[in-house]
DNA sequence: TTGTAAGCGTTATCAC
DNA sequence: GTGATAACGCTTACAA
């Protein structure tokens, strides 16, 4: 004899007895079916509302072969730019009966490949940022993940789709505003070595306009990377700071403001994601903006089409948009040489 | 004859014909049943290599009775104040196996209901966060959420165990640190009228010291709202104010720059939370800090007890710490009744 | 239009 | 120690 362990409320059995109907017709009543009597429809369904039934989402489950859950397995879940993704994802998905499952690697590049493997199994899809997984492992380990969607990074080898940024562009794009206003020393605090997105960003920063100068700063991605950055900014005799992202320009804001060190009039910053925090720093943050909640349901858009059994190979490739606020500033007259500030 | 779609890979079933033993005793070896024969149980588990073997989360569900997830219910995704519990409530269910499913109610009041019960319907357990659902509404829904824990608001008439934040007593010791340095018009930026943690917050500012005043400014809980509060604080000719929370302070900060006010020079700013960024703004936020992360992690500790048989009733209530930064200085002189710089 | 029954992939009881 | 086998709660092909 099986265990007897009914902890959970009705079941479809007992809608269907109450109603006197068979489960199968309380299935059909339950999923909209057309095929019923409206008559038996409507006895089945006050069954259930007297029993305050709810179909087992784990018996679905294992019927259907369909979880209706996307996995979501991010680095960090507290970096502000997974977040707009994260909403997006979640209300798209909801709006098709979809739950979000999180996970959260916690920046341990190890984690990442049997994370996503783990999440992905208790999910019908997965939306994977994996920004430190090695190159080779990533294009090795997707094809089993599928329906995978890539998120902020690229691996055209695996043909599947993905949603990447173009890091590179939003950086030509700061880089020209910055050489525009007259800089010509800049420092680019760079993010993890490991980081895909930090080597695509840097690969915008080649072939720098005559005259110009680009120090690379050893940095990271989060706020603490930024703040302790500014001592070494300040060294570096520039008029201009590129950060690797918004956290990290606010960091660095934040610890340039202890110094007492004018921004921008002397050194302009820029940050990248446009973070909703980034138009309310002080002063507020010239960045390159990506759409994070739109790529959050361009992701959903894609893997419900491979749900649907379709098969979107395309690589969206999203452009930032410059933004320019008050963080950035014309170039003194004499941007080097001078000393500055620095109690 | 039954459908046969078998989309996904090994089965138990195929594990156990390669390995030349019954369901069962696969099912024993996976799960660490120490009653089976070492030989066999090496036969099995590279059986189980070899067909690149996982369970099945939803059988397993529909098996044991449990997902082995839970929920995590907020009212919206991309507040920053919901992120620390997220990530230390995901972190620890992690360790024991457990995931984190997400839901947004949008700031929608009316979808929390639902939401939370369509949400713990798939969970094993729940973590509410509805702060705008009125109170009679969410004692009724709550025992049919159990196992649920409820985050940042009280409801104590439904006996079930919750976490939060002693709201008035850091709004107290906000107060106290103004006055102490000479504040005695103050304004506090209010949040949604129909949050509880709202009120909670209004009850610790009664009972003002003599010569105190208090100017309560309607507002909200996101930057936009304090942004545009800033015009109102200026003409209110306080000398200090209070923000519903940090979001709303850097949302003033900001503005408050654009006017060219002086913080904390013309006006002392305090928040609530300490969100990452409160370390970042300039000047550094003076605020009142919840220990979000360890909330997650508290929140999981319970929910774990009673998944384990256990019946916390308790209601915990964490106090804030006062943390000042340079947001908040001692008051002018002539704190009233000067003509404020306002381009 | 409705019912019957097999099957989804596990776990757990009970005999052997 | 191991293997049948019933159950978990639902869906669905097929028969009626």
């Amino acid at each position: 004899m099986p265990p007897a362990r009914r902890t959970t409320g009705a079941t479809i059995g007992d809608v269907a007895s109450r109603a006197g109907v068979s489960r199968a017709t309380v299935s059909r009543v339950m999923n909209g079916l057309a095929t019923v009597d409206p008559q038996i429809a409507a006895r089945v369904r006050s069954a259930a509302d007297e029993l305050d039934y709810r179909p087992s989402a784990a018996a679905r489950s294992l019927a259907l072969g369909r979880t209706h859950t996307v996995g979501y397995l991010v680095p960090d879940l507290t970096n502000p730019a997974f977040h707009g993704a994260m909403r997006g994802l979640s209300l798209a998905a909801a709006d098709e009966g979809y739950r979000v499952l999180v996970a959260d690697s916690a920046e341990r590049a190890a984690d990442e490949a049997p994370l996503a493997i783990e999440t992905r199994r208790r999910c019908d899809a997965l939306v994977l940022c994996a920004p430190r997984m090695p190159q080779q492992e990533l294009v090795e380990l997707l094809p089993q993940l599928q329906p995978v969607i890539l998120l902020n990074r690229n691996a055209e080898e695996a043909g599947l789709p993905l949603l990447n940024v173009d890091w590179a562009s939003g950086m030509r794009d700061l880089l020209r505003h910055l050489t525009g206003l007259g800089h010509r020393r800049i420092a680019y605090l760079a993010g993890p070595p490991a980081s895909a997105s930090n080597t695509d960003r840097l690969s915008g920063l080649r072939n720098l306009p005559a005259g110009v100068e680009l120090l690379e700063l050893e940095c990271g991605a989060m706020f603490t990377d930024g703040h302790e950055a500014a001592g070494r900014v300040l060294d570096a005799e520039v008029s201009a700071v590129m950060a690797f992202n918004d956290v990290v320009a606010v960091g660095l804001l934040g610890a340039l403001h202890e110094f007492g060190t004018d921004v921008p009039g002397e050194i302009s910053v820029t940050g990248f994601d446009d973070i909703p925090y980034a138009r309310f720093t002080a002063p507020p943050l010239t960045t390159a903006a990506v759409p994070q909640e739109e790529m959050g349901r361009l992701a959903w858009q894609r893997l419900r089409a491979i749900l649907a059994g379709g098969h979107p190979h395309d690589r969206v490739l999203i452009r930032p948009r410059l933004v320019t606020r008050a963080s950035t500033a014309r170039a003194r007259s004499t941007p080097s040489g001078t000393t500055r500030s620095r109690s």
